[in-house]
RNA sequence: AGUUCCAUGGUGUAAUGGUAGCACAACUGAUUUUGGUUCAGUUAGUCUUGGUUCGAAUCCAGGUGGAACUACCA
């Protein structure tokens, strides 16, 4: 039985303009951000949402830069949100920028100047702020609002030629300065900056506005389902009066609400902010919620996507749980990590009655999930590296590992028995004695002895050492943007934990960055950027759910 | 205050006038050479008041609550 999934609203629109034959049977999106940052979590879900569409309705999707502000759009950003697209795994049908449409912009313009429908006005952007008016009080019409057609004219060339400087005039729609819509009291459509465009260069000091820019935009591209975040849904109406005045491609406006997530934030200025004042160590740093961030840290695009897939589409304001989004990565990395070992924080364990100088070579699975994942030599010799965790001098009850005259199975190797231990004069541990069983080798025991507890090893004459990275949620609170006061005070101090000791097992030495394993036991693990053959660094990408960690707290 | 949008378990999201379902989280238990995975199960929801209707989460009206808007940013 295949069950039917059902529709997100803007599915339900678009079968409703497919079915009505509104649109010409064609489905054409775009996904159109401003290149002045990196695209995070939250434009990942309107890429999925917006080239999902075109490619599940024999559509199109666009990729449009919305580049109508020189002053904060960078070539960097351009080249890294294509990046971002094509390894989250979509490709766009055209590329694109607003700036292609500067010179029919323009004409726009001209045209509603013509109609009497637009006008250049003198006043200072103060002076325009204070004649708004507010949400309960008209404003006022500005002293230049009835000027003629061929001033009009006159004055938005000469603004366009570069006789004026910023912000000595701008050039407004007239529509109605009582509106209750504030955006419709006569908006600014172009204003005048003489500044370098990563595009165009010096070609234009005057730049068209975001209201100006995108309908008109989507209408040149024909774009059927022009969809955006809530907070654009003030400015449809005007989206619409300029397509109508202007009588071009009725292109429709379309707002979902947009992706927040606990213990992060997701603004782009607020972004900005920590990559600027050095909280993080740029926009890839794998606590950011972006894109580039999260692929260093191990993120699959798979578990992107599906996380994308599994939160939805609706217009209601959302907080969404992290917890969701690890259980996405740990689903898909769980099928694709490759197995291995390592120990973050080592304690020495010396098997007591193995040979001294002998190594036996161990064959282990690289993934039980997968059945063609292969198999991987590890050696095992009389000195192992375990986790300091795993041994505890009192253990608890139902604590399955290493303790005075406790067993546990060394994973595909032995099943041991501790002995001794011994401490220094802090009361570390430092070496803790046990006896292995000879007769319980992996794949061959007949010892006929169950153990509970399995931990993972790395043998010490073979271990190799490398660097590894721990990351925990970047804020304290789960919603720093409306907590009191500065959303940085919120930042959690321990965020990041480097382990400068970590021994892994032998097979890790020629890892490259974007490798990923799960180190048994411990988590998902992806080799970094920084990591070199000399230096290996391991990034933590989320660890393994720990139900004994739950069980150990309860006490 | 005006305008616009929204309201379903703890968190998301379905049900489109006819049995309130799914995922995550939480909690039991089984399996397990990862305290992982897998499997079985449990807890828990229609903001409120009226109306229409044989029947309302759904339609209507009023309340309540939340969000957005008052940049020469997008």
């Amino acid at each position: 039985m295949t069950e039917e999934k059902s529709l997100n609203f803007i599915e339900e629109i678009i079968e409703k303009d497919l079915a009505e034959g509104t649109t010409g049977g064609r489905v054409q999106t775009r996904f159109p951000p401003e290149p002045n940052g990196y695209l995070h979590i939250g434009h990942a879900k309107s890429i999925c949402l917006n080239f999902g569409l075109a490619k599940k309705y024999n559509g199109q999707c666009n990729l449009r830069f919305d580049d109508t502000n020189p002053s904060t759009e960078e070539t960097e950003y351009v080249e890294s949100i294509k990046e971002d697209v094509k390894w989250l795994g979509f490709q766009w049908a055209n590329e694109l920028y607003a700036s292609n449409y500067f010179d029919q912009l323009y004409a726009f313009a001209t045209q509603l100047i013509q109609k009497g429908l637009a006008y250049v006005d003198d006043s200072t952007s103060e002076e325009i702020a204070a004649t708004k008016g507010s949400t309960f009080e008209p404003g006022k019409n500005s002293p230049y609002r009835d000027r003629n057609v061929d001033e009009n004219l006159r004055l938005f060339e000469e603004m366009k030629d570069g006789k004026y400087k910023d912000g000595e005039k701008v050039l407004r729609a007239k529509v109605d300065m009582a509106h209750p819509n504030l955006l419709l009291r006569d908006p600014v459509i172009y204003r005048i900056k003489h500044a370098h465009h990563h595009r165009t260069g010096d070609k234009w000091c005057i730049y068209p506005m975001y209201d100006f820019a995108h309908g008109q935009s989507d209408s040149i591209e024909k774009i059927t389902h022009s969809i955006c975040t809530l907070e654009f849904i003030h400015h449809r109406p005007l989206y619409d009066w300029f397509i109508e005045q202007l009588e071009i491609y009725p292109s429709h406006q379309y707002e979902f609400a947009r992706l927040n997530m606990t213990y992060t934030v997701m603004s782009k200025r607020k972004l900005l902010q920590l990559v600027n004042e050095g909280q993080v160590t740029g926009w890839n740093d794998p606590r950011m919620p972006t894109i580039s961030g999260m692929r260093r840290r191990g993120y699959t695009a798979d578990a992107i996507r599906q996380f994308c897939e599994t939160i939805g589409v609706a217009k209601r304001e959302n907080m969404i749980d992290v917890g969701l989004l690890e259980f996405c990565v740990r689903e898909s990395l769980n099928k694709s990590a490759n197995r291995v070992m390592a120990v973050l924080d080592p304690v020495k364990l010396v098997l007591t009655n193995y040979p001294e100088g002998q190594t036996e070579e161990l064959e282990l699975d690289n993934n039980p999930e997968d059945p063609n994942g292969g198999t991987r030599i590890v050696p095992f010799s009389r000195e192992m590296w375990i986790e300091r965790e795993d041994f505890m001098e009192n253990p608890a009850k139902k604590f399955f590992r290493l303790g005075p005259g406790l067993m546990v199975r060394l994973k595909g190797a032995y099943i041991i028995k501790c002995d001794d231990f011994k401490k220094d004069e802090n009361g570390n541990i430092t070496e803790i004695h046990c006896s292995y069983l000879p007769e319980s080798k992996s794949g061959n025991d007949t010892s006929g002895i169950n153990v509970k507890g399995t931990i993972h090893w790395v043998s010490v004459p073979h271990a190799k050492v490398a660097e590894v990275r721990l990351y925990d949620r970047l804020f304290k609170v789960e919603d720093p943007s409306s907590e009191e006061g500065d959303f940085k005070e919120y930042i959690n101090p321990n965020s990041v934990e480097v382990l400068s000791t970590v021994y892994i097992e032998p097979a890790l030495a020629n890892t490259k960055p974007g490798d990923r394993f799960q180190f048994l036991r411990k988590g998902y693990f992806a080799t970094d950027l920084d990591s070199t053959s000399e230096k290996l660094v391991f990034n933590k990408t989320v660890g393994l759910k720990d139900t004994w960690a739950k069980e150990a707290k309860k006490g």
